[in-house]
DNA sequence: AATAGTTGATACTTATAGATATTAAAAAAG
DNA sequence: CTTTTTTAATATCTATAAGTATCAACTATT
């Protein structure tokens, strides 16, 4: 048996992923209904997870049973990330909500007409590198550290 | 009577400001001892709270119970704010604190031979300016904006 | 065919964060 | 000189966020 998978090929269906993870499907579907999470999904809907993807959960497990930080609040500090930086993208004027927005993460906003049309968030370095808040602040010290 | 103090005046003890924000007084404590807010202390260590500490204190209380971002959520937040910047402190490689943690405010973090060792937190734009999520939002914006 | 997944809605449990209350002894305020 | 504030500890209340369960009608997987 071949448990060697690539860690972001996405291969565990949601039951497999509950069981992993030791919650129910249910919270599953609650995080990524809340933005948290964006697992991949077939053509035909069904939701498929990663290692990355079930580490990345457990990630945000912690972040609110140990750091008590509701999901609310990781919402907010996931919308702190400066994406514009990252992505490249300089769409300010056009008033990406990007920019202002800050009760969710950017990949959870619509992307109608802008830079991230037809890019797949769930491939975005925003989304795939800032689960935390440990490199979320890492990624503002070190934008701000030689600035005037 | 006089009412027209200076918003910034400490002159509410600690009962009156309970009185006018419609919460106990241990709320307020309680609030303080978690590094939200930084009261003006008498020498005698009573607390004195100015019409800006009030309105600072409607907005915690609106983030917690409106917009339901947890105590803990705030102080992660308030952490982001990239001080640094706006002291005009470049510390870094004494290595304070304040760039890298990310569960408290910098004015809740010791001040031992820093930067701020001298410095009043409560005077500070860092803790004066950025009590809401706006506004930390908009300051990382701006600092990143025009950056290559 | 049998098993598992989909959306969406509703109802429910539980763990706990946020807030309050009550001590007490000492100091300060007015 | 009465009232209020202080710190510190403990005990309690309560509102609700986080998580679970169950329903139904439908679709996909194997």
């Amino acid at each position: 048996m071949d448990i060697n998978f690539p860690n972001n090929e996405p291969i565990f269906p949601i039951r497999t992923a509950a069981k992993l993870l030791n919650i129910s499907i249910h919270t599953l579907r609650m995080y990524e209904k809340e933005g948290l999470i964006i697992p991949y999904k077939r053509s035909s809907k069904q939701r498929l997870y990663s290692k990355d993807d079930i580490e990345r959960i457990e990630c945000i497990r912690r972040t609110i049973n140990e750091d008590k930080i509701s999901i609310n609040g990781i919402k907010t500090i996931l919308s702190l990330i400066p994406c514009w930086q990252i992505t490249g993208c300089n769409e300010r004027k056009n008033g990406c909500s990007a920019f202002y927005e800050h009760s969710k993460p950017c990949w959870a906003l619509k992307h109608e007409n802008n830079y991230c049309t037809n890019r797949d968030c769930r491939e975005c370095l925003v989304y795939k590198n800032y689960a935390n808040c440990s490199t979320i602040k890492a990624e503002i010290r070190d934008l701000t550290h030689n600035l005037p």
